[in-house]
DNA sequence: GGTATGCTATGACTTAAGTCAGAGGACCGC
DNA sequence: GCGGTCCTCTGACTTAAGTCATAGCATACC
């Protein structure tokens, strides 16, 4: 009955390393939640009681301001587990989290998950790993955001979706985007008209081209100059 | 001979629950280091081989442009841990750390943490409650730097010094700067010269005096109004 | 005393970022 | 076909942020 959740469980970092009985465990104790595109899962500063592990869609982690405006903190895809903060450290959800597409997730219980912690050390271990990952993973953001203009955000952002787009052996890397310049935007911390100039600039610059959404690095160590300084590699000639 | 090192350890919220034999366990593997203010600890994207304890003087994180300009992530006193996060996710140093007075610290071997982490769960237990707390922080500055103006940073800034610098009686919260404005800027994401204005708007609306360094917040909603909105707020009738 | 040094404050200026509006392309359903 | 919706790209404009230069005021030091 349960055996869907319990290999939904198993494809997860933070409980993947856990024996059958006690995954069978936490399946048992687990809710399922099924959400439409566009549910709330839950809201910043809400009182938080438990986290949520993804086993289908995409959920995605947000902050808002008053005119609407939002930064992405991140998107979580099936395998990814949300609300892992406050399961440790008792304040409210950081963040607000919203289904980006139909989703699927198992709602366990704060108390439950810290039992666990404390009767399996691996469990504990490769929490403290998901955990260290995303003060990382904030800590690159808050740099870019602070230290770096819109424009070298995006060369950032493009030098990233490239990895992760799996093309080892193009050299002029190519890759589709999968995200609109309103995505884009609120990923990198700006709004979808400068992007779209900021892409503009890149491509006047020779660094990248585009056709549509196909972007293909030109220039992939004069993109990454422009990453960590966007004056050194102005001036160039445009077409 | 190595009580003090095992003072020390206890007064962490990392090592505080451990009982002694343990703690003298790591105070023995433990290596002890001086540090003169303006030395550097580590730098942002060194491999790491382990974690820092600050038993005396200030430590601060931060991450630093090409054109030296600072973020400053957290400020460690005595009683905190400091490069964390690479112990658990295997990754370089994700800021560098640099003395911000003479200091003393410990240095503890990452394999040393993990065996102990594994062997103690309350360890681990302390060691996520931290590292959630480093998310939660972190998460809040990705928001202020993404979706509020300087203004409102400072606002926020000045709002969260109010509140740790206790006066719990003062209605009309007084409190006194501890930092220069160069050091505010590098700490919500800007520069001297930009925080003096902001100031000097915060004055002008009437949600602050200040007299030399001691700062009175005058309008303690309309603070937090600001902080919210700025633009809401704006157009009272200045003196 | 004089003279560094470090800090604040300010006005003038430049540039990056964000806002607004217009035009056009792609896609969907009717 | 048509009218939606959703996206992109652009130029013109406004505003926030950052830069530069200057002046003032403490403190520390010789």
């Amino acid at each position: 009955m349960k055996t869907k959740r319990i290999a939904a469980l198993q494809c997860t970092a933070l409980f993947g390393g856990l024996t059958t009985e006690a995954l069978t465990d936490i399946a048992q104790r687990a809710v399922e939640l099924h959400l439409q595109k566009g549910e709330m899962l839950f809201l910043s500063g809400e009182p938080a009681k438990g986290l949520f592990v993804v086993v289908r869609g995409k959920i995605r982690a947000f902050q808002q301001n008053e005119d609407g405006r939002e930064q992405v903190m991140y998107v979580d895809a099936a395998g990814s587990v949300l609300g892992d903060v406050p399961v440790f450290d008792d304040g409210p959800y950081p963040a607000s989290a919203i289904a980006e597409a139909d989703a699927e997730v198992l709602f366990i219980e704060k108390s439950d998950i810290r039992e666990l912690c404390a009767k399996y050390p691996s469990l504990a271990l490769a929490a403290l790993r998901l955990m260290a990952g995303k003060v990382r993973k904030h800590a690159t953001l808050v740099e870019a955001l602070s230290l770096h203009e819109v424009g070298q955000r995006l060369a950032l952002f493009l030098l990233a979706e490239a990895q992760s787009a799996i093309f080892p052996t193009d050299v002029p890397m190519a890759f589709r985007l999968r995200l609109s310049n309103h995505e884009i935007a609120s990923r990198i911390g700006s709004v979808r008209d400068v992007v779209s100039r900021a892409f503009s600039r890149l491509k006047h610059q020779g660094l990248i081209s585009m056709d549509d959404r196909d972007v293909t690095i030109l220039d992939l160590h004069g993109l990454k100059r422009y990453a960590a300084n966007a004056r050194s590699s102005a001036c160039a000639s445009p077409k």
